[in-house]
DNA sequence: GATGAATGAGGATTCATTCAT
DNA sequence: AATGAATGAATCCTCATTCAT
């Protein structure tokens, strides 16, 4: 494809990465809630979810990659669109700890903003690392003892 | 100050970002080795390297954009320091949980290497959010929540 | 034409040297071959050879100003390039000194190496000086009072 | 010393390289003039100014360097400098040269500025040559075969 | 007289974008 | 619709020169 032909489709590089990401979020987010519909149970819902983010990311990581960049840019030519993306993130996470609270499998205290936050950024953090490491290993394998951490936390309830 | 003065004290562009986080990493973790000897309890350990950490940030925001932007670019000049800060956190972190496991107040079945990403991302992603949030609100208030959901995760106990 | 657009064309400012040289040797070599090789008579051959080099340089008087100046700088990008202008200017030298030498023209008690820079020296110096008097005069016209010195030197022989 | 040190002594940087040049002239010419003068012979006189050539600049190699390439620059600061210097080394030949015509070493039917360039050109290839191998050989060697050169040429006179 | 930190014009190079074909 | 040669604003960096101390 030559250089100009770019332009024919987007209207400046900027406009590759805004429509990439509208782009890749609805497609993501479908299979997101796809996922999630698969379990009945609030925990499983949420294994399933961070699953699915974890194997979404560790198959694309092109994509991973840019995503990571850009979330943590402050002035962004693609602000929008990732609000969106973090805005449709955190409206599954809070359906799935609003049920949670409801049939008593999570602590009714919680702060769902905070949540969404703890939530994401142990996921961010978890899928930075493998992405510094070269992703040489399996992030799919990282679910079970990020959700046992979510869960249960790291303090000892002896 | 003119264009050629910077080159009198830094080798290039890349070496600016460079010295400053080895700088401003040295001083950052004598702040958070200080902060974290005050108490002896390990989760009070954690509260105070927590609110430390948000409080240093929240007093430097030009810092804390530069540093997660930084921190989750794959291709960085700034690589070595970066990974040199990251292991600092990672060992003063580890030094804490396992304290809070010979003292009980911890889980022992702790895989430290994601509790660290568990803490420092959702960490991160706090801030990150208060960052794009333009900075309004007060971050250190978010410590002791955050402290909440690293001890005892979202899960009920009934 | 633009600034960026001698970039298309050339890897580098140097790049433009190189090239320019790696050219201009192969066609004016291709040149001095042909002209030499239109006379048997060894010390018309070199006739010939001077002849073209001084018209040559004359030509291109842009070109003849870029040579002297790269051909006495020490420390040159386009080193390789000139090395290799020399290299066939001496080969082409070293012919006609030898077939001259066999045909009993020329002395046979010459040290080659040195004879080249004999001629060429004293070639290109008579092009310095042409080009510092700002080319207004006819460089061709030296070709013989050239020859003359270069066969029969300055001593009498009465 | 400090750099700017030395605007108390030049005016601006190619006053360093003129003012080096008239010095370095005036210093070297008496020497030439006072080893001319040690000969009654033409043909000694030009041997020995030959050989103090040589010598001069293989004795202080950087002003071989810059002299080599600022020689051969069309647009330089320092040219009637050089001028100067080529004029007195054309008049010492020139004066040779006559001498050499009065008492019947030498040719009468010479053109002399061409002789003086020939001389030059030959000299300076061979000082050229010396510092493009890096100075590794004796340069004042080369006196005796060039001198050679000079009287008989490479013509054979059977 | 000496200093050397500061200057800023100049130069090489890149790269997102345009537009004639 | 597709091309890709040409563009030139922007950026990084150098270095000769100045001037307050």
């Amino acid at each position: 494809m030559a250089d100009g032909t770019i332009y024919l489709y987007f209207k400046n590089k900027d406009d590759i990465l805004v429509q990439f990401f509208s782009y890749k979020a609805k497609q993501v987010f479908d299979l997101f809630r796809e996922e999630v519909s698969k379990s009945e149970n609030a925990v499983e819902k949420l294994r399933n979810l961070v699953r699915r983010h974890l194997d979404e990311f560790q198959r694309d990581k092109n994509m991973a990659i840019v995503y990571q960049a850009e979330m943590h840019q402050n002035s962004r030519s693609a602000e929008p669109q990732i609000r969106d993306m973090s805005k449709m993130y955190l409206d599954i996470v809070s359906e799935i700890v609003e049920q949670g609270q409801a049939d008593g499998s999570m602590r009714k205290d919680l702060y769902l903003s905070l949540v969404k936050r703890f939530i994401v950024g142990a996921v961010d953090e978890t899928i930075n690392h493998w992405l510094h490491s070269g992703g040489k290993y399996d992030l799919v394998s990282m679910t079970d003892p990020l959700i046992d951490l979510f869960i249960r936390g790291i303090g000892s309830t002896k």
